[in-house]
Formats: structure tokens, C-alpha cells, sequence
RNA sequence: GCCCAGAUAGCUCAGUUGGUAGAGCAAGGGACUGAAAAUCCCUGUGUCGGUGGUUCGAUUCCGCCUCUGGGCA
């Protein structure tokens, strides 16, 4: 076994796990690491949040204890999370990793953030801040989004081709980025590029899909009904209950909340206390629909890995269905096979 | 049995003072550089319940029928 860690950890940096929701890519981790010295990271932009763990489908207390993942639990609900802070962190742990003689796994569904290693990283620009966000939000209620847009694209009348008008989140990014610093994003994406670990051509990449999208639809469905039968409305209401008793908007949803599935479950917490029962079918039905359309973008982001990058037919990739039956034992003939293949 | 209200896109419903229709949601496709499980963009032919009548022309007006609510017996 060491030697095929020396050997990979000679060509490659990492392996990555990605694809959509529900297809298995955290039990795949865990039997590759019964077969290989890796340490598991976890690439999930909600698992991130202490306490979000029915509706994040984040692996059992048990799981983890045998089975160790990196980025999960690290943050408060309020806490805010971005693809800047993951790369930084992705980058500090596979560097350690690396350190420890063993092989890096990412597996996750957090397309940007893995969009961003395939990169190479981000371009130089200021950081998103909340300040900013809020007074940003308060022009908005005055005197509509419209404002914000107008002020930006008189600034560069070339935004409009990125930037939609009823694009509230990137307007606001952008309307931050030039005040601060008096450019365009655009301007700025030719800018320096924050170098960092991975390499992304030393990416060894698993993309785990079924051959088609709507082959999910049952699994997806019969996880949202496991979810709502493990106690996933406790966990919100839990949440939620606390979040309103120390004063929060429950209007505004905490960072980590709004996700598939917690926004749901959140905004029946409000009708009930507005007298409305929870109807338990519908609300399964929601999350359903909701994750569904959250495998659908994230298909969307893989088709593109594999249509527009020669990256993505070379021997560092790999596409594995995603109902295979032993993936373990494909993966590791894959990466041996790719180990094989001409050096470089 | 009688009275009233409905029947229009997969769903919820607008609408057409008579010239064969459009929103939201769903669905399908796409974009994506510090919120990304987010945010946004594009895509609408459907026997307008059936049938007969009036009309140059009916989804629209009238009759009958079927079905669904609700009320009265």
C-alpha cells in the first residue's frame, strides 16, 4: 500500500471526489480509506455548521469517529463561509497532509469551491464583508436594486453582459469590489492570481454521477423521507427556537440555514407559529423538488469539468457511475492504472 | 331533486366587451471568482370539460350533458 501512496503522492497532490447530491460520495470515501492512507476532506459548503447534520445527510458521530473528515463542524451557524476561506483552508490541510505521508481526499458537492482548485485558485480582490453587505442591503430597501445596478453599470456598461439586473448577490458583490477598490470584477479577473496548494493539474479527479440525472430522482426522494423520519424538523425547530430567543430575525436565516432542505423546513417553522400545521408530505415533497433542482446545477457545473477542460479526458480523471457496485476497488485500479501511464 | 359556483398548461389560477390564450410554481437547458445547497438567465400548441345552437368566426354568448365543490331540501 505505501507504495502506491509514495507513487501517487510523487504525480499527484489529491484526489477529489465530486458529484452531485445523493450519490454516495462520502460511503465511497470511507471504504477507499479501508484501502488507502488518506485523510478525508470534506468539500460541502453546509456540513461546514455545527449542528446541521440530518439536513446536510453529514455522516454519524459514529462515521466520524472512525472515519475522521476535515471542514466539518468547524463553524457557528451565524458564522459566514465563502470559497476564499475554503481554498485557504483546503490548501493549509493538503500541505499538512502531504506532510504526514498521506493522501489527500476531497469529496464533496460544492461545485464553485472545487471550480476554484481546478483554477487555481482566486483572483486577488478585496474580501466580502458584512458591513459592506448591509449598507449595500439598505440602498436596496430605499431606493430599490435597481440603484445599485445603475451605479455599476454606468461605472462599466460591459457588467451587463455578466450581470443581470435582478441578480441581487452578484450586484451587491460588485457594487462592494468597486467601491472598494474602484474596479470591475472583470477588470480584476486579469489580474494576480493567489497561488496556492493544490496544483490544479495535479488533481486526481473521481467524478461520480449516474449516467443519467433523473436516475437519482428515487434515491433523492426516499432520502428526503429518511430525513423528515430521523428527526430533521426537531433539528431545525431546535435551531430555530434558540436562534428567535437570542433575538434573531427569524425573517433573516442564519448563514448555514440557507441551504436545501433547512429553508424549507424553516419557513413551515414560521407558518406554524403563525397557527399553520406542518404538513409533513408536502414539506418531504419540497425538499424533494428542491434537491432535485440542486443535482440538476450541479450537473450543470460537472458538464462543464468535463466539456471544457483537456484536463478532464486526460488519465487524471476518471468518471464513475455512481451506482457501480464495487467503487472502491475501481477507483484504486484507476488510480494505479493512471500511476502506470507515461510519467508526468 | 333544486339552487349557486367552478371545469383553461403537469399543478394553482388569470384572461379573452366573440377574432383559438398567459402568470406563478413545476419541468427542461444554461450561467457562475469571497452567500454557491446561494443567486440569476433562457424555453409556453394547451382538443380553454363534452355536445348542439347563434355567428363570417365560439374557449368566450345560449341550450343540454358529464364531473367537482358549496348550499337548500
Amino acid at each position: 500500500m505505501q507504495e502506491i501512496i509514495n507513487a501517487f503522492l510523487l504525480k499527484y497532490s489529491c484526489i477529489s471526489i465530486i458529484g452531485p447530491t445523493g450519490t454516495g460520495k462520502s460511503e465511497l470515501a470511507c471504504m477507499l480509506k479501508d484501502k488507502l492512507d488518506v485523510e478525508i476532506v470534506s468539500v460541502d459548503s453546509v456540513s461546514v455548521y455545527r449542528g446541521l447534520n440530518i439536513g446536510s445527510a453529514k455522516p454519524s458521530k459514529e462515521i466520524l469517529k472512525n472515519y475522521p473528515h476535515h471542514l466539518i463542524d468547524i463553524l457557528d451557524i451565524n458564522d459566514s463561509y465563502n470559497v476564499a476561506n475554503f481554498y485557504d483552508d483546503v490548501s493549509a490541510l493538503i500541505e499538512q497532509i502531504k506532510r504526514r505521508n498521506k493522501i489527500p481526499l476531497l469529496v464533496g458537492g460544492a461545485m464553485m469551491y472545487f471550480y476554484t482548485l481546478k483554477r487555481g485558485g482566486l483572483n486577488v480582490m478585496p474580501q466580502s464583508e458584512e458591513r459592506m453587505n448591509d449598507e449595500a442591503l439598505n440602498i436596496i430597501e430605499q431606493k430599490g436594486l435597481s440603484e445599485l445596478y445603475n451605479q455599476i453599470t454606468k461605472a462599466d456598461p460591459s457588467i451587463k453582459d455578466n450581470i443581470k439586473p435582478f441578480d441581487t448577490q452578484r450586484i451587491i458583490r460588485q457594487w462592494q469590489v468597486l467601491k472598494l477598490t474602484g474596479k470591475t470584477l472583470h477588470n480584476l479577473h486579469s489580474t494576480i492570481h493567489e497561488k496556492k496548494s493544490p496544483d490544479p493539474m495535479s488533481i486526481f479527479w473521481i467524478i461520480n454521477k449516474p449516467h443519467k440525472r433523473q436516475m437519482l430522482d428515487d434515491v433523492l426522494y426516499k432520502r428526503a423521507q429518511s430525513m423528515m423520519d430521523n428527526g430533521f424538523i426537531d433539528e431545525v425547530e431546535n435551531i430555530f427556537q434558540k436562534y428567535i430567543n437570542s433575538g434573531g430575525d427569524m425573517n433573516i436565516l442564519p448563514h448555514g440555514l440557507r441551504s436545501v432542505g433547512y429553508k424549507e423546513v424553516w419557513k413551515s417553522l414560521i407558518a406554524k407559529i403563525k397557527g399553520k400545521n406542518i404538513d409533513k408530505e408536502r414539506l418531504v415533497k419540497d425538499i424533494y423538488i428542491s434537491t432535485r433542482q440542486l443535482a440538476k446545477r450541479q450537473t450543470t457545473w460537472l458538464n462543464k469539468f468535463i466539456c471544457d477542460s483537456d484536463d478532464f479526458s486526460s488519465s487524471r480523471t476518471y468518471i464513475l457511475d455512481c451506482f457501480l457496485e464495487n467503487k472502491a476497488d475501481t477507483v484504486i485500479k484507476e488510480i494505479e492504472k493512471s500511476l502506470q501511464a507515461h510519467p508526468g
